[in-house]
DNA sequence: TTTGGCATGTAATCCGTTACATGATTAG
DNA sequence: CTAATCATGTAACGGATTACATGCCAAA
């Protein structure tokens, strides 16, 4: 049984598809490809990756540097196989825990401003996350325009950009109604 | 420092100023309130419980039944003060972990029917929630259409149903998409 | 009488973060 | 020379789920 989920092993799988990197750029990379929906510690990823290198989905090639060594990881015929099956798989469906609302669902039993307060850096909040995601297009769009997977990047953008642009609206009407019940 | 966070408690506080509950009828209320942005389990539940009585948030009201008994729990005003406290933090952001995106961004390295039917399921899904969010309000809007608290009530269903609407918008065009390339 | 819902609690385990420990290399 | 960045790893801890253990009561 143990591993029911396994995802960190598998992010780690799928961005080494697209180049060898060793622990500390696969923690950089999770945060600039993946970022806006996932994110690994190095906690997680070291440990991942001896346990990836035991199994043989993935290898060393070079091992060379400080004490430690420099050790970059490539993905094995066998580590693509376990990620095509991964993703064949259904997402299992996430428990939702959602604090902000949590924190207005409770709202009444708080001090007066604390609502409007969040709205605010909610709306804010949004508005970062729509212009980071505009600029993750133009990019991608520009530097990326040949790569494969492009297709399947722009979507996630895609989904990124609505909910933000949703919660913007959100936000923002729930402000105009505070302000006109006031 | 201990307890950074310390989510379980408030909720179980937050609920209890609706009425006094027992730790089994909780469960059932964090599903059937704030179920769409948060859940909790038994074994964060009883615990968190006992912790609070320990720290003279909450009280046993009754305490019969069978052998372990039936205890009804009540919050006090130390509670309220504790809530109230909680409620005036912002929310702490919470790390993104979005496993369906996660799948799509790495979608070209599994198998070809796999983007549709994820998508598909994603579609039924939002669909889903759209729909049960709709009764919701319309229960809330029927039944506690006098509780202090239906305002904030309402914003939660509100955000969850805008969210939703994108989700499922999304789905749909990246199903069109696919279609007209195939 | 047996199934399902009410009810409480613990134990094992996992997932994940943060902090710690260590050191090489590079740019200023 | 020194600060930042590259780089690897472990340890402690906390948050959360699942499974287990137990038993009452009511309805079918």
């Amino acid at each position: 049984m143990g591993n029911r989920t396994a995802r960190t092993p598998m992010v780690l799988l799928g961005l080494l598809t697209i180049e060898p990197m060793t622990g500390y750029e696969l923690r950089q990379s999770v945060e600039q490809t993946v970022g806006h929906f996932w994110r690994e510690s190095y906690g997680q990823i070291y440990p991942a990756l001896r346990a990836l290198r035991d199994d043989g989905l993935v290898e060393v090639l070079e091992d060379a540097g400080g004490p430690r060594g420099r050790k970059v990881y490539a993905i094995t015929e066998a580590g693509r196989d376990a990620l095509h099956d991964w993703l064949a798989e259904p997402p299992v469906p996430s428990v939702p825990r959602n604090e902000l609302l949590l924190k207005l669902f409770f709202g009444r039993h708080g001090p007066p401003g604390a609502l409007r307060s969040m709205l605010r850096q909610a709306r804010d909040r949004a508005l970062a996350e729509i212009g980071a995601l505009g600029e993750v297009r133009a990019q991608l769009e520009r530097q990326e325009a040949d790569a494969p997977d492009l297709s399947w990047w722009l979507l996630t953008v895609d989904l990124g950009e609505r909910v933000a642009q949703a919660r913007l609206a959100w936000a923002r009407d729930a402000l105009d109604a505070l302000r006109r019940n006031a």
